[in-house]
DNA sequence: ATGCATCTTTGCATACCATGCAACTTATGT
DNA sequence: ACATAAGTTGCATGGTATGCAAAGATGCAT
């Protein structure tokens, strides 16, 4: 418990504060000793030992082991859906998109330390770079309701004006799904572009290019 | 040890081949019991036992219990690389990709029972459904060097030609990983959306429409 | 067919993961 | 201060996963 200070919303009485305190506790721990000794090598005991909880108290936070090294950030989601909603009406859902998630990525990019281990772990272990990325997933959805009801509710319309009522409801329940799917491709994407070439380029600078692409039409690049 | 006739390649020794009916004997296993007890209630000993061998064997075809819930095709990805790089050189890389991909998800539709059995399972629970997909996510990576490797023989250059020669070869090396990210993004949100809205449409439109909206660079739709 | 090398299967031992339960400790509201 | 709700803990239990060495099956040359 030696962690009071979080970011997100810090309200709440004691008790929230002191779980969230455990939680980080037990994160930053799990990636620490696996960044130090290998992730497979980090045993539950390990893990709670370091954060000065009982093995017990870790399978109340966490439903998997594996899942103390990919739960970071908790309401990152809750984040972009909010500047998803709150984006000018101007722009286009992509755009919007866009936006949030670079706002999103520059504020991940503040606790640089504890994400470089955290990207070093998952690095060395595929199998917890997969759960990480089936932990965006799970944002995923949330993602796409944000799109839905951003387009439900503004009033930009650059969509084919010749579509049936039956094709414009399907496509009002696909295309939020659709973006937000893509859009974390995208993203996963560009974090492992930019850390194949690491000092390369900036990373802002491939975040755009992918964006670009994708807005138009992902064309067959010069050969 | 009861399946001795399997896909695929089906050459090799007698060795060759009990492997591979030990493989799907235990695939099937976990599957048939999964649709009928529940995912999570399925032990590993149920499963050895209905394929006919021991735990220990499952675990030397299996790094994971769930991994016999999702392992149903092993060389899919394969497939689907020579689809790539056999398709006509006026397609653009997106075209030729979205024909490959119909025509290995039109394949998977001929093992109908099973197939099925497996779509039961994965929709009961969630998280074995991330799971498979992520499984097919393992594919990305050859799927981006068949891309890459297309676009480097192929001559159909639909690309901004005022880009620099750095530009250039950096797009060289992003484009594949996005365009293959991407892709199956699109797949996985199509057999979802298909998925929560079953019979209503055929699978196919599902498909064709977010590879429209794909090439067309995801406008936004009208409201 | 026989014998040998190689691969596969298997049981056993071991360690870790994960959950339910009851007892205990600590906040919170009044 | 008290009652209530919430969080933590140890223990018991059962499933998951790996290493190891012995036994069985297969491939191959003779």
């Amino acid at each position: 418990m030696q962690l009071m200070s979080e970011k997100g919303a810090a309200g709440g009485g004691l008790r929230e504060r002191k779980k969230r305190a455990t939680r980080a506790a037990l994160a930053e721990a799990a990636v620490r000793l696996a960044a130090e000794h290998g992730a497979d090598k980090v045993t539950v005991e390990a893990i709670s030992a370091a954060a000065g909880v009982s093995v017990r108290t870790f399978f109340n936070y966490f439903d998997t082991r594996d899942d103390a090294f990919v739960a970071i950030d908790a309401d990152a989601g809750a984040r972009m859906r909010h500047s998803v909603l709150d984006a000018p009406a101007a722009l286009s859902p992509l755009q919007a998109l866009r936006d949030a998630m670079a706002a999103e990525l520059a504020e991940a990019e503040q606790q640089h330390e504890l994400w470089r281990l955290h990207a070093e772990v998952l690095h060395a272990s595929p199998h917890l770079l997969v759960r990480s990325l089936v932990a965006h997933m799970a944002h995923e959805t949330e993602l796409a309701e944000a799109i839905a009801s951003r387009i439900r509710s503004g009033s930009t319309r650059h969509g084919d004006p010749s579509a049936s009522d039956q094709e414009r409801r399907e496509a009002l329940d696909l295309y939020p799904r659709l973006l937000a799917a893509v859009a974390v491709a995208a993203v996963r994407t560009s974090v492992e572009h930019w850390c194949a070439r690491q000092k390369d380029v900036a990373f802002l600078d491939v975040f755009q290019e992918v964006f670009d692409l994708l807005a138009a039409g992902l064309p067959a690049p010069p050969a």
